[in-house]
DNA sequence: GCCGCATGCTACTTGCGGGTAGAGTCGCAG
DNA sequence: CTGCGACTCTACCCGCAAGTAGCATGCGGC
């Protein structure tokens, strides 16, 4: 999968493999070929993927689009690789929290606050926007595979929630939709320089979902509005 | 902004026109149109915007590509026309809601399940999905205004309903993206033959958004799961 | 000083897809 | 049967962006 970038490592040499150089420009490799991925995610927000040529790409990095080609193998690899960077928080969020002592109703905070925090990032949009079309069968299989990692997470953390008496009783499947779903969004509207952060928002969200909207004292359930019902 | 497609009516002609066949004619081309748009909708929603050429639109019809341009001035025009007819579903209801004589968070309920089934119809993912980018400022404009309408429509139910005391208190601006999106989203994983109805899942959400996560009785607060906190 | 490799460039090819020109067909009015 | 307008087609144009060939440069090791 990676042939197509001039890579050939030094692997099959002997075991105390010579080269102490070779190291260092391997390691100002990957710092280049992050700034491209991050280059290319913003890009992508904000044009979106298909008119983002990589011209684009290059020219926010003051580089020729040879250049970018020299270290990622097509734009299609381009867009996973910003969709990984962007995963790899709500992953780790998810693993820990799976390990933590807390009541899963907790733990779900936790894992909203990470992922809302990753999906107001730069890599927010790609994670949202990734897989559905403009992918290759292969990798948009590989990206469903990650994204339904993510919802099962969920999914599991409400059922261990029913279990354990933090959360309602209700239909995980749907729940982990609509949490999901709340949470995606936040990538088309959330915006660097927005008065909320990330955090903010994250806390706002758990509290609408864990609180609901059903006013909380019995009391108030009388007052109606003004119009005699007219027409029924 | 109609002017590409030759249509020219006779509205300049006497009142008492002639042309009986002139009617039957336009009602037949806006048939064709209606199916057209369809169509696009159809082949958006598969394989995106910007993969869906206007050929592979016209085979689907088993017409021709020139023929579809004497019906639609471009494709960014389609693709709005797409938007649109999603969009009117979810405007009557929400201007119907709002003369209703009910508990604002009755109506909302009303307004919820009515997004739910326009966004699961074969318009929905040119709702979700349109605006961005791929079009014209303009035409970008527009659909950035028509969607803010939907927007503040849920956030002056959430308002009346704090008002009315039949919704808890909470921030309208992030309870509505939250809501919005949990909905939007339904685009990204609901295909038809799906096990649930479109209105059984609206009726899903309203109630896990009415309700909340936190369980209803407060006897269960108390048991916690095994691990002795090791690692705080 | 010379070799080799990593890196970057200029200058191309290529194909796809949006959009158009203009000719052909059909049905109806006079 | 002629002329017109609605409609559809075949055959094209053209621009853009993905991706490539192959040369230039600069550095580290010998």
């Amino acid at each position: 999968m990676e042939k197509t970038n001039a890579e050939r490592p030094p692997e099959h040499l002997p075991a105390g493999s010579p080269w102490p150089a070779r190291r260092l420009h391997q390691r100002d490799r990957d710092s280049k070929r992050v700034a491209i991925i991050r280059a290319a995610a913003h890009a992508f927000s904000e044009h979106g993927f298909h008119n983002t040529s990589i011209d684009m790409i290059a020219r926010a990095l003051k580089i020729t689009k040879p250049t970018v080609y020299y270290y990622v193998a097509n734009k299609e690899q381009l867009l996973f690789e910003c969709f990984v960077a962007g995963l790899k928080r709500i992953r780790t969020a998810m693993s820990r929290a799976g390990r933590l002592p807390e009541l899963a109703s907790e733990r779900l905070q936790l894992v909203i606050s990470n992922y809302a925090q990753a999906i107001a990032s730069e890599y927010g949009w790609c994670m949202v926007r990734a897989e559905d079309q403009d992918l290759s069968p292969a990798m948009s299989a590989q990206i469903k595979a990650l994204k339904s990692e993510i919802d099962q997470g969920i999914r599991r953390l409400l059922r261990e929630g029913m279990r354990d008496g933090s959360i309602q009783r209700c239909d995980p499947k749907m729940t982990a939709f609509a949490i999901a779903g709340a949470l995606n969004w936040i990538a088309h509207w959330y915006r660097q320089n927005q008065s909320m952060s990330p955090r903010q928002i994250a806390a706002a969200f758990a509290s609408i979902f864990y609180a609901g909207l059903s006013p909380r004292v019995a009391a108030v359930k009388a007052r109606r509005p003004k119009a005699p019902a007219a027409h029924k």
